[in-house]
RNA sequence: GCGCCCUUAGCUCAGGUGGAUAGAGCAACAGCCUUCUAAGCUGUGGGUCGCUGGUUCGAGUCCAGCAGGGCGCGCCA
């Protein structure tokens, strides 16, 4: 139904449907595994305890160290249903949680915690499990057997792509990648914007630079006051356009007396046509830039012309959700031009939303809104399990009418949420950065990428939650320091990467493949820093799994921002205390385990930054 | 007027869906560079989590109200 445009440049990941990650390894979460001998214990203490009450018990690391590895809240939410205080309820558990060989150490404290010390071998187990799993580590399987489809940056093809749209890119596309490695299955997809008003004003503006290239100026004034809508679109960047249209079509497009209203059904379409296929050819150069690369591209005009439209209205008129009825005014703010006018609704109220939605505009074409309904509808005829549209906060006010939509055309099988990104200011220096759409001043997204690079860009941008307001220092972003976390990653990586090159000058290649460091003892890891770096590795496949449930990505870029902090502190550890050095001369033993958590963490932070679309550096410069 | 999002250290922001004494970076203060990479490091100070109530063993987190900021509110996309 829908036009799929080929990609503009043969990339053969293009045709791939479906992004899946390796299979999970076995036992990657060493929070799951102790949370099952909790629940064992709490089952045997508590017989017949409701599922529901045992699936409220959680196994988390505790904040402070001195209260042991991992604490659980089992007894206390289980008190009521046990009959017991909960202080009571976890003594018992406690007892019969130390018969675990993994668990050296569980008391009691607080209003009902019990608090776990882990067998140190059990920590030190998560090395040689990366290093088996590779970049697989972490991989979930909450999503398995779901298909997600993730809508992102869907900018109109009206020019060439800004800040305004990059931070939708940037967290659509790392959203996608988290779904995948918690085991969705998950398709990228950018609709394209191509039918509605704006377009055809762009073939307006585009027309007026081709008047030009042909030696017909106009000014500027003359040509807004001739053309409906006026001039929309005056940016530069519709130059080379116009002087194109010249070289293919002479003065072919401009009629015998080169007015404005001459012939303009002949050349529109042609124009249009042309415009928009440039226009897309640089979105998807700068989102290529950007590193995102979408699986589909669909296009809302092929799909208007295909009649999937008038389909998916037939259908909600078949089952009596569309009605010819007059909207009220909205209460306190009623425009000044409004009357009360009899249009084509959607029933919306009935799945939740505030108030009927119109789909047919007074001259009779279809609101955007019903464009969307239909293109929503293929996606759903693709069999998704789930529509995700990450959207601008300004759009915010559109999702309660979408998710109304889905529910409505998949009769609720299909499932619509939507991720919402604030706006980002750019600062340099503390001072914001005016943009201005009219003035054509806005940021272009390929400048920020010369000035910052992509790493960056994309880091920073996943360095706040998507829905917060973003301030985005340009002199931050381009800082070597620890201000710039993007850099602080990627050194991290750098330096572990650095560790393992340098020791190949005096181990053999053979002993320091993962396979090799996997069966490397790990007795002597035990510094406060080992520890640290050990659990924190630890918590990886949690936050995958928690991050992607959430549909939050940023949480994946802080958790790097954590594990480099550990590894940079272990590293400076051994400016005072040579024993902590990773190079060890004459100590190939110590050496090689040490190495082996390196290599660990270098592979954590690589799948991390994975996810993230950024590249994991072998060496800073 | 109504709806949604937001308000956490001087600044920029986290806070894993209700857990223990609320965290990080920057800025401030005090120390530290002959070193596997000082592109920094260690330590200290800094808080009525906007305000007021409520729910319960327990609230930054959930509920209600209020104040302040952002976005949206029929034929724009």
């Amino acid at each position: 139904m829908i036009g799929r445009c080929p990609p503009a440049e043969s990339r053969s990941h293009a045709f791939i449907l479906f992004r899946r990650f390796p299979p999970k390894a076995p036992m990657s979460d060493l929070f799951a595994t102790i949370r099952q001998s909790v629940l064992t214990a709490v089952n045997a203490a508590v017989p017949g305890l409701p599922p529901e009450i045992a699936a409220r018990v959680e196994v988390t690391t505790t904040r402070d160290p001195a209260h042991g590895d991992m604490a659980t809240n089992a007894a206390m939410v289980c008190a009521k249903a046990a009959r017991l205080p909960p202080a009571k309820l976890a003594a018992t558990i406690a007892e019969a949680l130390r018969a675990d060989p993994a668990i050296a150490e569980a008391s009691v404290a607080g209003p009902g915690f019990v608090n776990l010390r882990l067998d140190p071998g059990v920590f030190r187990a998560i090395v040689p499990a990366i290093l088996a799993a590779g970049e697989a580590f972490g991989d979930a399987t909450t999503g398995t057997g779901t298909r997600v489809n993730v809508e992102y940056v869907s900018a109109n093809p009206t020019g060439p792509m800004h800040i305004g749209h990059c931070r939708g890119a940037v967290v659509g596309d790392a959203l996608a990648n988290l779904l995948a490695k918690a085991g969705f299955e998950v398709v990228k997809e950018y609709y394209i914007n191509d039918a509605g008003a704006q377009v055809t004003a762009l073939a307006w503006a585009a027309y007026w630079r081709y008047l030009q290239a042909i030696g017909t100026p106009m000014t500027e004034e003359a040509f807004a006051a001739a053309v409906p809508g006026g001039l929309q679109y005056g940016g530069d960047y519709l130059v080379p356009i116009g002087e194109a249209l010249a070289r293919d079509h002479g003065e072919a497009l401009a009629g015998p007396h080169r007015t404005i209203a001459e012939g303009t059904q002949m050349w529109l379409d042609t124009v249009r046509d042309f415009t928009i296929d440039a226009m897309m050819r640089a979105i998807r150069e700068d989102l290529a830039l950007l590193g995102v690369h979408p699986d589909v591209y669909s296009s809302e005009r092929a799909m208007v012309a295909s009649g999937a439209v008038d389909a998916v209205i037939g259908k909600l008129h078949t089952d009596g959700l569309i009605y010819d009825g007059v909207l009220e005014p909205p209460k306190g703010k009623t425009p000044d031009d409004w009357e009360p006018r009899p249009q084509t609704l959607f029933r919306a109220t009935n799945f939740g939303d505030d108030v009927d939605r119109p789909l047919r505009k007074s001259d009779g074409s279809n609101t955007y809104f019903a464009n969307d309904i239909a293109y929503h509808n293929d996606k759903i005829s693709r069999k998704f399990d789930i529509l995700i549209d990450v959207l601008g906060a300004d759009h915010g006010g559109y999702v309660p009418r979408m998710k109304a939509a889905v529910r409505a055309v998949s009769h609720d099988s299909t499932k619509f949420e939507a991720v919402l990104c604030q706006i980002v200011h750019i600062v340099r220096g503390g001072q914001p950065v005016r943009m201005s759409k009219r003035a054509g001043t806005y940021v272009a997204l390929r400048d920020l990428l010369e000035e910052v690079g992509r790493d960056a860009v994309r880091f920073t941008m996943l360095f706040r939650k998507a829905d917060a307001q973003m301030e985005f220092d340009l002199d931050q972003a381009i800082a070597q320091t620890r201000e710039n976390p993007a850099f602080y990653v990627q050194y991290a990586h750098a330096r572990c990467r650095s560790v393992l090159r340098m020791a190949l000058e005096t181990l053999p290649a053979a002993e320091l493949t993962s396979e090799a460091l996997a069966r490397v003892p790990l007795d002597n890891l035990t510094d406060d820093a080992d520890t640290a770096l050990l659990r924190r590795l630890a918590t990886w496949p949690r936050t995958v799994e928690a991050a992607a449930i959430a549909r939050e990505p940023h949480r994946i870029a802080f958790f790097l921002y954590d594990l480099a902090g550990d590894f940079h502190m272990l590293w400076n550890r051994g400016r005072d205390d040579s024993t902590l050095r990773f190079l060890q001369a004459g100590k190939p033993e110590e050496t090689r385990a040490r190495l082996a958590l390196v290599a660990a963490t270098a592979i954590v932070i690589r799948s991390g930054l994975r996810v993230m679309g950024v590249e994991p550096v072998e060496e800073m410069r």
